[in-house]
Formats: structure tokens, sequence, C-alpha cells
DNA sequence: AGAAATAATACACACGTGTGAATTTGGGTT
DNA sequence: AACCCAAATTCACACGTGTGTATTATTTCT
């Protein structure tokens, strides 16, 4: 086992509150003993127990972040973004999934609660749920809202600006000449679907364009979501000669599907997506998207935790909202404005 | 805060150890109190503070995941193959990152050791992270190696057979003809290097092709690695006119200079990559690769960590070696031998 | 030198939970 | 009714650390 302060203590011929001390508040103790405390602790190589510190400290100095989908890119960028934020403050991170299951997210919040964990950041399902950020309000387990707009919590949140990005997205394929321009939009009541259409119907009828809501279907936020999207709007007797991709998996999963129909992008069907994930600029047809900072993104949630924790009570409602911005690349159909392998 | 039993003691009006005994062995506690306190503990929301179990009982229910590049969606993948069977079991998931060095790997499992997690999986970086692995021992922290081989340490390993998989991969690009073939490498004195040169090694050799050392080159397993390699091949007066990348991000990296150079992918240089990272099949050019079940990896060291976690002192010392198999798509030049979105 | 002030250390309890041993309670037997 | 045994419950301590308070050792002042 490891050595403990008692160990300590014997070893030097004191008590073990003196090492206790010794080791922190070193204010009272004799300045001899204090160096042979200290010196002892290094030979016998203490390291002191992070979990029962936690017991008396309340705080275990580790943190959780939790997902729906770790297996998108996104919200792994994100995590190295919170992760390498909460490193330097000296805290270990607990990676959650709630694979888009509301009831795994709220079983998940419940369990992390009751381990003490001393705080987490969340990209919450959609408004449902709240009562799960509410379980956190009582249990006084301080959270930072991350990627999701969630409304009648009092809480930071860090977030890209889904509307600009949307409309962003949209204008730039209206610009192109498209008329008939589709959406793959995210799951319903998510604020990332809501907030995303609503841009996305700004840019069109800014331009008199239909917003027509057969234009726009509702799936997962992943591959199959944008193979089924693509389907659905393909297999129409007029299909549309655009897409606007809620996240650059789902755009992923229309390039599988154009591919096995032998559609072209972005000849056939222009393609926007949504997010820049490392890879979309070496995909088949390099991916024009919407970038958002994941990284930073998760760096800001890191701070405005780290914030949360040490400040006793009222810190103020911090809300973070990242500007993206368009890449154009070659789905879209457009001229190539960025080049080269990375940055 | 959280209800603790003291407060379910008062509210029932008995002892703290009696709830406490009455939530976990019952036999020693009357049918009628035991059933008054069960409820009791429901309406009042009780869940153990598994922190304060941990000190008792020596175990957090927390493991640890350590990767060298939580960016590389390989671990990745195998993170979620650690996390899904982990949860199953009731543990959560702390995940850590070396960053690929030596100094952080060391002090990052200091930490780990003394914040009492149950045990971990690691992906070491080389036989230099040796006297860490041996920390874990001697603080008695189970633990089992993934993706990596190691000498001189008793402890399950998880692995692909990289020596088969390098040699699977050289093998099909002599077949198609090739003769000068090169290989992008990991870093130095990592098993997966040293298994993988040897298998591409082998399988020249065994037609009779030169194995000069001109052809390889050892650097990081990311994208910067495959740009870098590609450039020290390719600005050569006698190019090699095939590249078997250690990994798929070196692949991408590769796939990246040529575009900027406007070398064709397979018309001039064939390409095979390593992994079968989830974007390969939707890349650009399509990735020919060694496809390695990293989920399954890391379910099977979940696996053994449980049982290691569970097993008194002995437990076999298991060895688990996953075949790894070709997926033949268009970047090697043959045949396209798998189609389809997904499986 | 003796009392008072101060410095240094030990004691005891706390955090939330678990558990062996002691104690109380209840029921049955004689 | 006295007794015994078993069942049920409480006591007391433990895990590793932190901290208020009591205690002891040392210095300072008169």
């Amino acid at each position: 086992m490891s050595v403990t302060i008692k160990d300590i203590a014997k070893a030097v011929g004191v008590s073990h509150s003196t090492v206790s001390r010794a080791l922190n508040k070193s204010s009272l103790v004799n300045e001899r003993t204090l160096a042979r405390i200290r010196q002892m602790a290094g030979e016998m190589g203490y390291r002191p127990n992070v979990i029962a510190q936690g017991l008396k400290r309340k705080g275990t100095k580790t943190i959780a972040l939790v997902v729906p989908d770790i297996a998108n890119p996104y919200f792994i960028t994100v995590a190295i973004g919170v992760q390498e934020k909460m490193r330097a403050f000296g805290y270990h991170m607990i990676l959650a999934n709630t694979n888009r299951n509301l009831e795994t997210e709220s079983e998940e919040i419940k369990l992390l609660c009751h381990r003490m964990i001393d705080g987490l950041v969340i990209c919450p399902l959609s408004e449902a749920s709240v009562p799960c950020l509410g379980y956190l309000r009582e249990h006084e387990v301080p959270f930072v809202i991350v990627s999701r707009d969630v409304k009648g919590i009092a809480t930071p949140v860090v977030l890209p600006d889904d509307f600009y990005g949307a409309y962003l997205a949209t204008a730039h394929l209206a610009d192109l000449g498209h008329t008939r321009i589709a959406h793959i939009a995210g799951p319903e009541k998510a604020s990332v679907t809501v907030d995303r259409i609503a841009g996305y119907k700004a840019a069109l009828s800014e331009r008199g364009l239909s917003t027509d809501g057969q234009l726009v279907t509702m799936g997962p936020l992943d591959m199959s979501g944008g193979y089924e999207g693509a389907r659905t709007f393909l297999e129409r007797d007029d299909p549309p000669t655009a897409i606007f991709a809620a996240n650059d998996l789902i755009a992923i999963g229309v390039l599988g599907y154009a591919r096995e129909r032998g559609i072209r992008i972005p000849e056939d069907i222009a393609l926007v997506g949504f997010d820049d994930i490392d890879v979309a600029r070496y995909l088949e047809v390099p991916l024009t998207t919407v970038a958002q900072p994941a990284r930073e993104i998760g760096n800001r949630a890191g701070e405005l935790l780290y914030e949360a924790l040490h400040s006793p009570s009222e810190t103020p409602l911090h809300r973070v909202i990242m500007r993206p911005t368009l890449v154009i690349r070659e789905s879209s159909g457009a001229a190539r404005r960025e080049v080269g392998p990375r940055n």
C-alpha cells in the first residue's frame, strides 16, 4: 500500500496531526520538525490520498464531462479542450457517455453526483434534461453547459452561435444559385437543432426562398442520420440540389449514400457540413463546413468550471457565445478558399 | 448536501450501523426495520457515497485509461470499448493523456495511484515506461496493457498481431508489383514500431526484395508524422512507388502532402494504412488499411481488468492477441474488395 | 526565579461508510 | 419467575486526512 501520514508520523516520531500540518499550513509547526517531516515524506515517497482528503475537504479534484456521443469527433475535441485545461488545474476528468439516451443521462448524473466529483461539464440532450440539471443543483454540484442551450437553468454556458452558423452555411448555398436547399437536422427539441433550423430558414426567407417543411428532416447527429436523411431527400421525385447537414458526421453519411448511388458531389448535390472535424478536409470530397472552435469551447468551459469551483457562491453567469466561421472547400461546389495540410 | 446513512438513521430512529447493514448484508437486521430503512432510504433519495465507501472497501469503482494521444481515433475507439464494458460493471473511467511524453506519463500514473483508482488500462509509450508500471505494481494497482508489448512486466495484455498486420499490408503491396515499398513507422522503441517494421521486412525478404533501411522512417503516429514522412521519401531522386503507413493518421498525412504536390494516389504512389479508423473509408482516397478491432480490444481489456480486480491474487496472465485483417479499398490501387456505407 | 506569554505538539473528533464485538431486547424453556 | 439463548441493535473503532482545542515545552518579562 501507499505510505500515509501515519507512517511518516511513526518514522519521525510525532503525531499524525503534526505531519498533516507540516504538509499543509506549515505556520504552526517548528522549523526543524517541519524540515524533518518534509524530508521523510520525500524519502518515503509520500503522496496524499486525494480521496481521503476529499472526505474532509469536500472535493476530489475530479470533474466529469458528460456528452451524448463520445464517438463524435466534435465532442472528443471538446473533451480534449476541457481535459487540457483541467489537467493544468490539477484535476482529473471522468468521461461519461449518455448515448443520446435520456434515462442513461439521468442515471449517469446521479451516479456521478455520489462519487463526489467537484463539478461537471455537460452537453445535455435537450430541454428534457432540465430535471437532471436540477438534481445537480440540489446536490450543489457546479456545472457548465456546453454546445446546447437550455432555458430555465442559471449556470454558465459555452456554445457556438448555431443560428449564425446555419445562416452562413445556407446563405453560401443560396448564393451559389441553389433554390432547393434541404437540411438534415439533429434530434428534435435539442437547441442545436432548433437554432440551426432557425438560421437555415432565416437565410432562405431573406432571399425569398420557400422554407418548406418538406426540406427538413430530423435524426441522430451521426453517419446513420446522414445516410437516412440523404435517402429521404434523394429518393424523391423532386430532390433538392443542395444539402446543409447539421454536422460533419451527417455530411459523411450523405457522402456514403451518394457514393453508393453514384451521385456526384458537388456536381449533383452540393453539400455543407457543420463542426469542421479534423478529417473534414481529407474526405472523399473535401467538406465545406461551418467551423466551430471545439477545443476553445472545451477550454472556456474548463475555465468557467474552475471559476465556479472556487468562487464561494455567486459567480457571474457567463454566457460565452463563440462565433463560427465558414470554411469553403469542395463539397459545396464553390471555388476553393482554403488549402494546405494543417492551418 | 446528499443524504447520508446518518440522516436515515435519525429519521428511522436507529443507529447508523443498522442502516449500513440494512443496505448491505441484510442478514443481521430485523425484517421489519429492514423494510422501514429501505423505504426511508428510497423516499429520501439516498445514494451511497462511493468515495467514502472507497476508504473502507479499498475501491472507488473508478478505473483510468491512459493513452499516448486522445486525439487519435484509434484510442478513442479503444476508450469506447473499455468504457462500455466498465460502465456495465458499474465503474467510471477517467481518461488520461500522456501526450507521448514519458514524464507526463510518469506523473500521471503517480497522480492516478493516489486517487484510489481501482485499476487502469494503459497503452505505455515504450519499454522506458517499465519503471512507471513498476510503480503501479508497488502500489498494488492492477493494470492491463493494450496495444503495446512490454517485456519484463507480468500483467495481462491485449494487442493486435502487429507483425502479421504489417506483413499483410506489405505483402499486399508487393503482390501488386511494387518493389520499392517504403514504411513510415511510429516512434522509435515502441513495440508497435518494432513489430510492424519486422512484419514489413519479413514480407519483403520473403519476396526477395531489399529491406533497405533507407525506406523506413520513424516519427509520431499522427498526421504530421505522415506529412513529414511523405516529404522525406517523395523529395528523393528515387522515390518509392508504395508506402505502408504505420497507422491511418499517418496515411492521412501522406494524403495531405500528396494533394499539395499534385501527387496522385494510388496512381503515383500506392498507400496502405493501419487501424481502419471510422473515416478511413470516406477519405479523399478510400484507404486500404489493416483493420484492428479497436473496440473489441477495449472490451477485452475491460474484462481482463475486471477479472484482475476481483480475483484475490493470482489470476492467469492472459495474453490476448487479436488478429488483424486487410481491408482493400482504393488507395493501394487494387480492385475494390469492400463496399457499402457501414459494415 | 517565578509567573505569564507564546510556541509547539498531541488529543480528539470529524468526513461517510463498514464491521467485529459488546450490549440490549425478545422469546421460549424449565 | 428466573434463566438462557438467539436475534437485534448499538458501540466503538477503522479507513486517511484535516482541524479546533487542550496540553506540554519553551521563551520572555519582571
